[in-house]
RNA sequence: GCGGCCUUGGUGUAGAGGUAACACAGCAGAUUGUGGUUCUGCCUUCAGGGGUUCGAUUCCCCUAGGCCGCCCCA
């Protein structure tokens, strides 16, 4: 084979495509039930629009685009995630306003050069959703909500959340500081990689799986022991509210996450089926993220699931299944001048909407009807010598085997 | 970006330094107008390139791709 698919990429064949539309169809059901809106935005922006919004050091920015400049030299890149896209078309739609509330969806393919494995590919699938206007702990709540109820919609099992609290401006940069401290008297301990994170990003420090590192980690103040008073309430209101709608969640004051928007509120949901990419869904609060990208100063949160990773669960659980399209009629045609009848006969029945097949190939009789069968066909409608002269046609119940005769 | 394992027809597998096997799928047929069972036949393969060798698909190297772990994340 000359022509292979690029490296991370996938096909999705049309028995898997079936899932794929199950699923899109239950995350826009749920997603509206919430009263969000579907936004459809280009696969590429501006770099620069990643570049601010991300984190100019983290790795998605520093090693995992897709960044090409066009023919006038101008610097784009493949989205490699959806909310800065969402919120820059939201300030420039007017969507979006610090008076008013905003709910977006959305729904697509993301971009990440990034060595691939199972769960983790180079082009992935996204559905996500972004609440715009709100600072009420109930908030974060909601959003939680629409991501339990949709993994339940699907039939999931054996689903974890994950969550914590990273802070605000005021005291994250404080918490940063102390870490710092604390894990530099021990710098030569770490690992090589900690070492390099204590410098560019402490917080990741605190979910190194090294054996190590975990005993320094164990010792050092969480991040929500050191929030300043008002994400601290933040925190426990999300927490009680949480409580209260019956979520069940692990309180992880390791949890950290990728990208530098997120403020208070971070969360995931795991699977333990998945191997080492086992997030289904992440998201979080990023309440600077829109003033940071040129618009007012209005607080949101959101999050993005991993279709990808969502269609591996929902295989192992759905294995099997007829997928084919229940077909209605099947014409079976015993010579030239048949033919030229059944394909007259299959406009009419397209006509009436109903679903129907001939053969193309010039097969011999039993070989249509061997196709007829394998077509799930109900029917087979018959044309020989016989119906040409009575200008009828035959019809056969391929269940039953019974056949009787209709006129054209 | 780093490390390990792997790559045989459309799919799943077997095999061995002398040039390939099995199953399924697909296609055709088993007398003249009837499918789903059975039987027969056909089709298609050693990821690509280089090296060692009389000879490699089997050994070595490189490339590509996959998987697993690290990293990171959905």
């Amino acid at each position: 084979m000359k022509y292979q698919l690029p490296r991370g990429t996938k096909d999705i064949l049309p028995g898997e495509v079936k899932i794929w539309q199950k699923i899109e169809d239950v995350c826009r059901k749920i997603f509206e039930k919430y009263g969000f809106a579907e936004i459809r935005t280009p696969v590429f922006e501006q770099t620069e629009l990643f570049a601010r919004s991300i984190g100019t050091t983290t790795d998605i920015v520093t090693k995992e685009m897709y960044t090409f400049l066009d023919k006038k030299g101008r610097s784009l890149t493949l989205r490699p995630e959806e909310t800065a896209p969402v919120v820059r078309a939201g300030l420039q739609n007017n969507l979006i306003s610090p008076d008013s509330i905003a709910k977006l969806y959305y729904l697509g393919p993301m971009f990440r050069y990034e060595r691939p494995q199972a769960g983790r590919q180079r082009q992935f699938n996204q559905a996500g959703l972004e609440f715009f206007g709100s600072l009420d702990p109930k908030v974060d709540v909601e959003v939680i909500t629409v991501a339990v109820e949709l993994f339940n919609a699907l039939g999931l099992e054996g689903l974890e959340v994950d969550l914590n609290s990273v802070g605000c401006k005021q005291c994250q940069p404080k918490y940063i500081e102390a870490l710092k401290q604390t894990l530099n008297k021990q710098a030569k301990e770490l690992c090589e990689d900690c070492k390099e994170r204590l410098k560019m990003n402490p917080l990741r420090v605190l979910d190194c799986k090294n054996k190590g590192c975990q005993k320094f980690i164990t010792k050092v103040p969480s991040a929500t022991e050191t929030l300043c008073p008002e994400c601290k309430v933040h925190f426990e209101q999300v927490c009680k509210y949480l409580k209260a709608r019956g979520i069940t969640y692990n309180s992880k004051v390791r949890l950290v996450r990728g990208l530098d928007y997120y403020t208070r509120t971070v969360f995931e949901v795991v699977s333990k089926k998945l191997g080492a990419q086992n997030a289904v869904c992440g998201g979080g609060r990023y309440d600077n993220l829109v003033k940071d990208l040129g618009g007012p100063g209005i607080p949101a949160i959101g999050f993005a699931v991993g279709m990808e990773r969502i269609v591996e669960l929902i295989k192992d659980q759905v294995a099997g299944q007829d997928l084919k399209p229940a077909l209605e009629y099947f014409i079976v045609c015993m010579n030239a001048e048949a033919r030229e009848v059944a394909f007259g006969l299959l406009t009419k029945f397209r006509a009436e909407g109903k679903t129907a097949e001939m053969d193309f190939q010039n097969k011999s009789f039993k070989a249509q009807m061997k196709a007829a069968d394998k077509s799930g066909a109900k029917f087979a409608v018959i044309i020989g010598e016989e119906e040409l002269r009575q200008k009828a046609v035959t019809v056969k119940d391929m269940k039953s085997g019974d056949q009787t005769k209709a006129a054209l």
